[in-house]
DNA sequence: AATCCGGGGGC
DNA sequence: GCCCCAGGATT
């Protein structure tokens, strides 16, 4: 299979005109400052289905916090999450502080360099793994993300779906072939490089490609037809109150998810599934929920937040405690001055909201 | 194999 | 709106 999708393929003349074109027109980005293994880790955590541009802030100043592997594992999550907010896939950050943890534990804070060590870590799948073993280590090992996929459809004209999970096993076979034993750091990158700059979903610029001599899409002018992806379904909307709860002192109700699931342990303001509760029932319903006795009071606005797999449609309203009555304190609930707000990492959504306060 | 898991930006 | 993005864990 893999012999014939090969077949007058130039492999040599191939990494030659690739590496060639990585090394002449890389970007300079903050990650290719050093070969350091840790920092290495860390872009490949943060670039997973995020952009180069929204890492890049990110990515100084959570390597500046915590430079070293021994730094990040004394930190709390709390702290590491705060450093993440905003950037989203908060597992991401999650599996990062555990599988340093267990280097710093294990492995002396040294970041494993082989395979089977290295791929037992959370979060590092077979991506990141060939990443960091290629970028890191000079290790020939495929490193095959959505990039990678594209290009090498259009290279070898490849028409499977991309979007199911054994067509990523086909093209990590074709890249353990294709890719280049004396540079594999610069044969990866330079996969991934072309396809941010040159070879992108649409419009590709196979003028300017370095590879086109190699392509077949190209030569059957089929480069916009490749790769296919079946289409991924509907997002679910859900509804819900998000609820801004100040004391007479204007102290604000902020609650902590739940330690899994969506937006694990990150702080937001007391949600009320709309739908389900009925807005008549509402305070009443926190009360039981939260513990907390409340007066709903005006509106604030309104929001809708789209996930990959889920939408909100958030409306905010003000409430106030009803004096007199006892505050039930819950292990998960907090009320917090506007100032310590920031304290606290919160997921997008209600950040936006705290302009309501 | 399908689903869950964020958020931003391009068009 | 739809699409994409240097994916991994869970079921």
């Amino acid at each position: 299979m893999i012999d014939k999708l090969l077949q007058d393929f130039d492999i040599s003349r191939f990494q030659h005109d690739l590496i060639q074109w990585y090394q002449e027109n890389k970007r300079d980005l903050p990650w290719r400052k050093s070969q350091d293994p840790y920092k290495v880790w860390i872009s490949e955590i943060m670039l997973q289905q995020t952009k180069v541009d929204t890492v890049i802030p990110y990515f100084y100043h959570f390597t500046e916090k915590y430079p070293t592997p021994q730094k990040l594992a004394q930190a709390e999550e709390q702290e590491v999450l705060k450093a993440w907010e905003g950037l989203g896939y908060y597992s991401r950050a999650r599996n990062l502080h555990t599988a340093v943890k267990e280097v710093v534990a294990k492995y002396d804070g040294q970041v494993p360099s082989d395979e089977k060590h290295l791929g037992k870590l959370k979060g590092i799948g077979p991506y990141t793994k060939g990443a960091i073993l290629s970028i890191a280590f000079d290790q020939p090992v495929p490193a095959v993300d959505g990039n990678v996929m594209r290009v090498f459809s259009r290279v070898l004209h490849i028409e499977e779906d991309i979007a199911q999970a054994k067509t990523k096993k086909l093209f990590e076979k074709v890249v353990g072939e294709v890719i280049s034993k004396e540079d594999p750091s610069s044969f990866n990158q330079g996969l991934m490089e072309l396809g941010a700059l040159v070879c992108t979903p649409k419009k590709p610029q196979c003028s300017l490609c370095p590879v086109n001599e190699h392509c077949q899409a190209f030569a059957l002018g089929a480069e916009e037809k490749l790769p296919i992806k079946s289409k991924a379904k509907k997002q679910k909307r859900v509804s819900y109150v998000a609820l801004l709860i100040q004391d007479e002192q204007g102290r604000i109700v902020i609650e902590k998810r739940a330690d899994n699931g969506l937006l694990a342990n990150l702080w937001q303001f007391p949600m009320v599934p709309i739908k389900e509760v009925g807005f008549t029932h509402l305070e009443s319903y926190v009360y039981r929920e939260h513990g907390i006795p409340i007066q709903l009071q005006q509106k604030q606005g309104n929001l809708r937040h789209v996930f990959s797999h889920l939408i909100w449609e958030i409306d905010i309203y003000q409430a106030s405690i009803i004096s007199g009555e006892k505050f039930q304190k819950n292990k998960q609930l907090k009320l917090v001055s506007k100032q310590d707000l920031e304290q606290y990492p919160f997921p997008v959504p209600h950040q936006k909201m705290m302009k309501y306060i």
